[in-house]
Parts: C-alpha cells; sequence; structure tokens
DNA sequence: ACGTTAAATGTAGTTTAGTTACAGTACGTA
DNA sequence: TACGTACTGTAACTAAACTACATTTAACGT
C-alpha cells in the first residue's frame, strides 16, 4: 500500500511525537524527501530516534529506506481522485477535475468489472439472432454508442430510447436473442418492466447495472462498475463513461471471439466510408 | 524525465566506468534502490567514487538523492500508455488494455485540450438563443449526449445525426444560434458542408475536432482534443470518450457560469425523474 | 492522591555510508 | 616518444543514521 496514505490512516495509532513527524510529512511530503533525518526532527521539534522509531513502525528498515518509499508514493502522484467542483473555480480547475474524476471513475470500473462475467456476456453475444440495446436518459446514448459498434459487425441489432419501442422490441424477442439493458442506477421502472418482458419471452438479458438493484433481478447476467459518485449532482457523468468502456470492451470480445477473417469484413466497413471523407493531405 | 530512460538514452555519452555502473542500474533498478553506495561499486567492479561521479552526472545531488529519482521512475510504473489489443488477449488482459488506452487518451486530452478556448466557448453558449449539436456515427453518440445534458439547462437546443435534418437546421440558423459540430477527423464532407452552411447563416459555429481539419477551417472556435490511436483498428473509441469529457466541460462551466440560483432548476429537473424510479431501500 | 511501572522520548556515543581531495593510470595527440 | 588531458582509484574526512542508555511522561493500581 501506498505509504502517505498508510500514514494517514494509522495517524490515531501514533503516539504524541510520532504524530508531529506524521503532520510533518503529510503536510509537505516533497520537501521531506529531501531532508536528512536532522531536518526532519527539527522541523517536527522531536529527536532524532524518535523519526527513526517512526519509520520502523511503517515496516521500513529505516530512515533511508522511509524515504524511499515515500518518494515511490509521490511518484504515483496520487494518481486520480474524484474532486467535486467547486462554485469558482476557473475553466482551468474545472477542467482538470472533469478529467480527473473521470479517471479515478475509469480506474474504480477497471478494479470491479468482473472479467468472467465479461467473457461469459461476449460468448452470449457472439451467439446471438439478434442484440437490443434498451437505454433511457444518459444510458440512452451508450445504448446508442453501443448499436453503432455492434452495427459494424453485421449481426442484426437495434437500440431504442424510446421507452414503447422498447416495449414492444422486448415482447417480439425470442429464444436466442440478446437484450442489454442499461441503467446506471437500475431503478428505473420502465427499464425494469422491459428487462422482464424479454426474459418472460426467453431472450437473454444483460444488465449493465448495479449489482442488487431491481433491474439486476431480471437479469440473467449482470455487467456491474463500481463508478466514483458523479462529480455533479445532478447530470450523469463518470458512470456513463464507465459504461462506454465497457461497450469498447464487448466490442473488442466480440471481433476477437470472430477472428481475424471477421476483421476483414471490419475494414470493409471502414472502407466503404472512405469516399464520404476529405483526402488527408500529407 | 524519468531517470531510468535517461541512463539508456545516455548510455554512448558515458565513460568506460560508468557504464558499467549504468548497465547494473538498468539490469535491476529494483535492486539497485536498497544498494548502499558500496555495494553497487562492488557490483559494478569499480570505485565508490565513480558511482558518486556518476550520479551528478545525471544532475543528481549526490547517490542518496540518486536513489530517490530512481525510486521514482520505478514507482511511476510507465502509468497509462496506449496497448494495442492482441490476436490472443484473454477477456482479463484486453479488458484492462482498454481500460489502460482509454485513460490514456483521457491523459493527453487533458494536456492537449485549450482552457481559454473552452471558456469562449462557455461564454458563447450562455449566450445562445439555440444551441444545436451535429455529428454522425460515433459522434452521433456525442451529440446524443450533449443534448441530453443541456436540454437540463432549459435552453433551446437540439441534436441530429440525420444528414438532411443537420442541413435543414442549419440553414433555418441565425444570429445569436450556436452550432456544435462534432467530428474527430474533421474530414466528414457532410459535415463539413453543415458548418459552412450554419456559417452563412451567422451562427456561431464551434467544432469538436481536429485542429487544422476542413471542418476546423469552417468553425469560428475549435476545441480540438489530441486523443492517442486509437486501439482498434477499425472503431473509434478513446476519441469520443475524450469528446464526452469535453461536453462535460462545457456543461460544468455553463452550469458555473449560469450561477446558483440556475442549479435549482437542475434540481427541479432531476426531481422530476423520481416517480418513474423505484425507491432505493435502505 | 501517591507511588509504581511501563511506555515514550531524548542524549550522547558509535557505526556506517557518502563525499572530497589527491594521486596514479591510461589514452590520445603533437 | 613525450606531454597533456581525462578518467579512475585510494585514503582521509564529513555527515548522516542508528544504538544503547538515561530521562521523562503518562497510566494504573493501591
Amino acid at each position: 500500500m501506498n505509504i502517505l496514505e498508510k500514514i494517514a490512516n494509522e495517524l490515531d495509532t501514533f503516539s504524541k511525537s510520532e504524530r508531529k513527524v506524521a503532520e510533518v510529512i503529510l503536510a509537505s511530503p516533497n520537501t521531506v524527501i529531501h531532508a536528512s533525518i536532522a531536518a526532519l526532527a527539527k522541523q517536527a521539534n522531536i529527536s532524532e530516534p524518535t523519526v527513526n522509531r517512526f519509520c520502523r513502525r511503517l515496516d521500513t528498515k529505516g530512515y533511508p529506506d522511509f524515504k524511499l518509499h515515500l518518494a515511490q508514493s509521490l511518484a504515483n502522484g496520487t494518481p486520480y481522485v474524484n474532486r467535486h467542483v467547486d462554485e469558482d473555480d476557473t475553466a482551468d480547475e474545472y477542467t482538470a477535475k472533469i478529467f480527473e474524476s473521470t479517471m479515478a471513475s475509469l480506474e474504480l470500473a477497471r478494479k470491479s468489472l468482473n472479467t468472467t462475467t465479461v467473457n461469459r456476456s461476449v460468448d452470449l453475444l457472439t451467439q446471438a439472432n439478434k442484440i437490443s440495446f434498451f437505454g433511457l436518459g444518459a444510458s440512452a446514448v451508450v445504448a446508442h454508442d453501443a448499436q453503432n459498434k455492434f452495427f459494424r459487425f453485421n449481426v442484426p441489432v437495434v437500440y431504442f430510447d424510446d421507452v414503447l419501442m422498447q416495449r414492444m422490441s422486448a415482447i417480439n424477442s425470442q429464444q436466442g436473442d440478446v437484450v442489454i439493458v442499461i441503467s446506471h442506477t437500475g431503478r428505473t421502472k420502465s427499464l425494469v418492466e422491459v428487462a422482464a418482458l424479454a426474459k418472460e419471452n426467453d431472450a437473454t438479458v444483460i444488465g449493465i447495472t448495479n449489482e442488487g438493484s431491481p433491474l439486476a433481478k431480471e437479469c440473467n447476467i449482470v455487467l456491474s462498475v463500481d463508478v466514483a459518485e458523479d462529480t455533479d449532482l445532478y447530470m450523469p457523468m463518470s458512470s456513463r463513461i464507465a459504461q462506454l468502456a465497457l461497450i469498447d470492451i464487448l466490442a473488442t470480445g466480440f471481433t476477437l471471439r470472430r477472428g481475424s477473417k471477421f476483421r476483414d469484413n471490419l475494414k470493409k466497413v471502414k472502407d466503404s466510408l472512405r469516399s464520404s471523407r476529405f483526402e488527408r493531405k500529407e
């Protein structure tokens, strides 16, 4: 574990003097890695051996070794944190925050995603007679994107962001069809109903949603991605990015499963677009 | 710069003995960071001062400082790299690669995005009488998402992913309207024409596209995000994620500019969705 | 409240590691 | 071949880190 986090975590298990050291370190770790044990002791108003004992308590061999660990923690740069946008942030600030939060979410999503489930989903998708993507609101965007990707595979694929169309489509589904229902919360009533309908009609229902949600209960497979709390109170942000990454993953798994011959097909689709574009000048 | 790379780069500028040290370090940097200067000297079959001189040549204060830098290089662990998916990757592998590539792209996008331009775009958006988002293919998804976000702001906003609708809408645009045209390559003919049409009709055209592309030339403002080469040869992946992050940024800037009273409005929109959802059980 | 004991902290001395100054060696050039 | 420069090593020195022990502080029981 990152030694800086460790210090922060164990702050209350430290003795009085040790806490002094800890606080100095946490306040400006970048200075500390260039300071001698004497300098650090002085700054924390404690003796050198106390610093040394502090280092040992953190499972390092001594002060130099501790500095090494500290340097490594810093290099990791407290990677990406979900930081909330502030009322008086400048364009510079909120831009940075949104990028960071997005990345923090992806990091989290990566960790939480179950690749065995991914694999099973890809299995099902490759065998499907027809693939449908359903979503509403922000999740409709994800469904839209999924259609876009799977359409290139030359498989029957549809996407609906309209409640009625979703219902009709679900009712008409049958065995061999795969229905992917997308909802971050998994609590949108009409989508839960659509999932149930599709299941009743023997379609395989894959949910891209929260584990344990009402929607999840109606699904044969649940692909859940944990996501950092949304940066903006009122708009879904990170959740849909993680979902899109998941779509990429499914699409990639799909092409890999289909083998290299299949990929020639993709090339054809791409080439077909060429005439609609301006040539790139060298 | 990463000190390990630096050593590798400058290998041929080193003297004979220095190269010996360099090679030992490159061979097993992880051992070196825990070794004393004496141990390292012995392993490289050279004297201690030579190691010291080696450290100085690399712009460090001495051996301990050098070890610090080395430790940081190692911790950095080549953060996020754009890694291409391989024919025989397992689900585990391609999942990891896609997440990593996506994050690498966001990292790149963050660096390349000009926040002054973002700020100007937000300015224009807040003053717009009507906002239109146009995109095709993968970029249609981004436009779709943008509509979703800006719709909550209770401003007139439309999105079209149909060429004819885009043309009609562009022709009907007028001064005070803002048209946002989205295209990764910026070379899609019909979109370039739409941008030109909108501009002729005195709308302000903002392009989310490649700087220097045909589309960029037709725009009043260009929001360009550099993006790592796409992981998949035949499908856009990272580009649209970066574009979506940009939409988040614009939307966030928009709400911030409109002030806190405006945000109550967003709450209302969100609350209005409540009845369509299952209650969360505690 | 007082004394006892254990834990925590500091002081001083020791050891180890790192650095500097200088001397010797190797190599290239005139 | 002789000279000079750049490189490398030896030995002395300095500074940093650590250990052992003394002192203080805090906690607990009487």
